[in-house]
DNA sequence: GTAACAATTTGAAGCGCTTCATGAATGTCG
DNA sequence: CGACATTCATGAAGCGCTTCAAATTGTTAC
């Protein structure tokens, strides 16, 4: 590389000698007023910051990790970034971390297997401090062949089978069931789940808590509609596959496996204009999404405290970083809350 | 440190001098089967790959860029990850920096200044390749005051106006020209503009290209009602103060800063039953809101290149970083573009 | 004036890697 | 068969920092 090309500017960045040679100091004294300046005499002090100002010295943060074997930065691994639940947990995640003197910095997997692994090798490769994987909602291989190393790693959104990770959760069943049974408390018998693939565990887990609010009321029934995502089309999809079942519906309760499938749902239902929400039909959605609570017809839903699972999470990698965890990995449950509004109130619901 | 409590497992990360000893090599040896594979034999690399694999070495980034001096990392500094315009802006970016055989890692400024320039200063230390910076919608003060660096800065989304980084920005004038002809060429000439505060670069420069293209038409006029935000709630709050001003209302296009917006003014006009979208007012929205275009009255739209600008930015980035940049910087203008929806056609409109 | 001690400052060692001059081994050709 | 390439492998130097034992300076007590 020669001289006028490099950096395209062709100017170097000043390093810790220069500092400390237009300081007058010795090398180690400007590594001093950076990382202990109680070390240093406050003239010293002065001066050495003189210099670094007059540089314009940005200490190199490679070699500082690489000599001192830590390092500042957590890193995120997201599923998705286009999920704005995932948004949330980082949100969480990163002030967690900042209040522990470090920096937060974001890998998106964009629904890629690879790019998870790949995003995950660079961490290591950076030697983080420590790494926060919230995955992709497949089997735990990818996680499970990471083993090699030994960074330390906690896992959101996703439980480690063998205890390997320590992680934080969100209990879907329980939210299934706060949907299903808020249902039924509105008098409601005739339910039905919208939502899918079933092979997602988070759907799954949604439908069986739902299952277990509706055995527990006797003449309750529970039917389903799977879609093939949780997007406000497929919400109408099911809509409309559901009418052409039968018309009146046989059904006067919808739980959702998402606020979007929930509106399109109900956008379905407007549009026929036969079924009147929630007074034929109470529906109750899940994500507590943003759009959900502005729409038309406030859509009642089950709010998963993903920043809080942002922080918790940061909680606990902040413990192994320090090596203060306790030896056993453990998984955090959270609880989901249920947010009624109009879509299942109706009038009695009040925007506060 | 004591050696117990040493990165919590006790077990040491392998470097390249133990995998060199195991597979009998220099080290000089795996460092090249590492980066240069057709300088060894095929033997020898075997028996390398082996020792590493054996070892579960993980190459250290940190020693790796300090003495190469070139990482493989891209920073993108992005103002709010809430924001799903931003998500496009860095899945474009990554796709692009991806095919440079590089990595993209993102820090969320989350709307504040001070994290931004945190965030801009995490990366320089950590001496990534280059950093794309996608700023807070406010004055360059913070960018400037970055000048004392020199690693490579291409901005998104913004204009640096001094000319000191090259950028990809989108003709915000144009798409509020396009979205106000639109609605003008549909017949209707009492337009009203909803959005702001105007403040915002973005804001004003559509309610310019809205005015410009009103100002075309002899007998055309634009009403302003501006906003604190582009939210759902603050488009029910204009349409609100709308309808008090005069009832009927005296306007027949309606131009939005956001689909947000456009929705929210849709719902209270759907509300009061007594206006018909587009039927009595057509409305445009901005931003291909993703919402939106599932929303009960698809809503017209402008779309905004995200990707596309994130791919261009990359694109800059990675030619200032191989030094192959031309020697001025460049502001790269997109345009954005017109989605006619149901808001605007009305019936005319054709899902496709 | 000096010993004893505390407060600062110094600078060499080394973190794990890339690089590159050097050497060894093998192949080629007249 | 010797001279010369060519191909591989070697290992020391050094990237910019932190650390820490040792040197220096300042302070207090005697």
């Amino acid at each position: 590389m020669s001289d006028a090309t490099r950096k395209g500017t062709g100017r170097a960045q000043p390093s810790m000698s220069d500092v400390a040679k237009l300081a007058g100091v010795a090398i180690g004294t400007v590594s001093n007023t950076l990382n202990s300046p109680e070390k240093v005499t406050e003239a010293t002090r002065r001066r050495v910051m003189a210099a670094i100002a007059e540089l314009g010295f940005v200490r190199n943060d490679a070699a500082r990790s690489l000599a001192a074997g830590t390092s500042t930065t957590v890193g995120l691994v997201v599923a998705d970034l286009g999920n704005s639940f995932f948004v949330d947990i980082a949100r969480g995640a990163e002030a967690t971390v900042r209040q522990h003197g470090m920096n937060l910095l974001i890998a998106n997997s964009d629904v890629d297997l690879a790019k998870q692994s790949n995003n995950l090798a660079v961490f290591e490769q950076a030697r983080v401090a420590g790494v926060l994987l919230a995955p992709l909602d497949t089997p735990f291989v990818e996680v499970s062949a990471r083993l090699t190393s030994n960074t330390p790693l906690v896992l959101v959104n996703y439980e480690s089978r063998r205890k390997l990770y320590s992680g934080v959760v969100v209990d879907e069943r329980r939210g299934g069931f706060l949907a299903a049974r808020h249902v039924l408390d509105l008098g409601r018998r005739r339910l039905l789940f919208v939502g899918g693939p079933l092979s997602l565990r988070a759907v799954a887990e949604r439908y069986e808590g739902a299952q277990r609010a509706v055995a527990d009321v006797a003449d309750a029934t529970l039917d389903l509609v799977e879609t093939h995502g949780q997007n406000i089309r497929h919400g109408k999809q099911a809509a409309r596959e559901l009418v052409a079942r039968s018309n009146p519906i046989a059904i006067d309760g919808i739980v959702a496996a998402s606020d979007l499938l929930a509106i399109g749902v109900i956008q379905v239902f407007d549009e026929l204009a036969d079924f009147d929400v929630p007074g034929d039909v109470a529906i109750v959605g899940y994500d507590n999404n943003h759009f959900a609570s502005e729409s038309n017809v406030p859509v009642s839903t089950v709010s998963q405290p993903g920043e809080e699972m942002g922080r918790l999470a940061a909680e606990l990698l902040c413990e192994e970083i320090a090596g203060t965890a306790a030896r056993d990995k453990q998984t955090v449950v959270l609880q989901p809350h249920l947010l009624p509004r109009r879509s299942s109130l109706g009038d009695a619901w009040r925007r506060d």
